[in-house]
DNA sequence: CTAGTGTGCAACCCGTCAGTTGCTCATCAC
DNA sequence: GTGATGAGCAACTGACGGGTTGCACACTAG
């Protein structure tokens, strides 16, 4: 497996949440962001936005990069592969239109 | 998008919890499994059991059928196809985004 | 140097949730 | 009928997690 068994635990539980799942969406389209400006987009603290970034950090969703005096963070979405995989396998034995899209997906 | 955004944020909800995820995959391979038997091999009680049956029925992870006094429970994954699309949405805006830096780059 | 902005750390509420126990109701076997 | 087994419901406990505030530290700008 590429994803060690031990981190899928950290990514299943980091998307679990809307604002990381919200995080993670607008690293996808801006490239890199700051917590702080993150948190200009949200509806919370700083320091929550911070402590959700430390979250996807740990399941190796984001990478941290220190500019300065700022750290800028930018998406590595590697690890949803292994999510993507776990869940093909299990709804792959019992549904086969489950396993035409995971097919149309790793094009 | 293929799933409603509401029913998305409770199969990722779902999916968090690893007891839930363990279930799912034993649902995957036995076809069909009441409570009681999911709890023979889990370390937790039978009404443990039921309250993450009930979450992941909510999900449509799942669905009940009464039979007799029992009830037995089929994996029923399709909703695992919207989670699934999500994170190919996510990642591949990534790589669109990584595409158009190096095209950017190049000239 | 001073002011301003961005991070990091710690302590602290508060809600939710996984899990438990205890009981009642429904169904099958005898 | 009686007894056994399976499901459902309700109340309770304990822990973890999201969010907050408050303060100290680091870096840039003037």
């Amino acid at each position: 497996m590429s994803a060690p068994a031990d981190s899928r635990e950290q990514v299943f539980d980091a998307l679990a949440d809307p604002t990381r799942r919200r995080m993670l969406s607008v690293l996808g389209e801006r490239e890199t962001a700051t917590a702080t400006e993150l948190a200009a987009g949200l509806p919370i603290t700083r320091q929550a936005v911070a402590k959700h970034l430390a979250a996807l950090a740990g399941a190796g969703l984001v990478e941290p990069t220190r500019e300065g005096r700022e750290v800028r963070y930018r998406l590595t979405p590697e690890p949803l592969s292994g999510a993507m995989a776990w869940m093909a396998t299990v709804g792959g034995r019992w549904d086969t239109r489950l396993g035409d899209l995971r097919k149309r997906l790793e094009e």
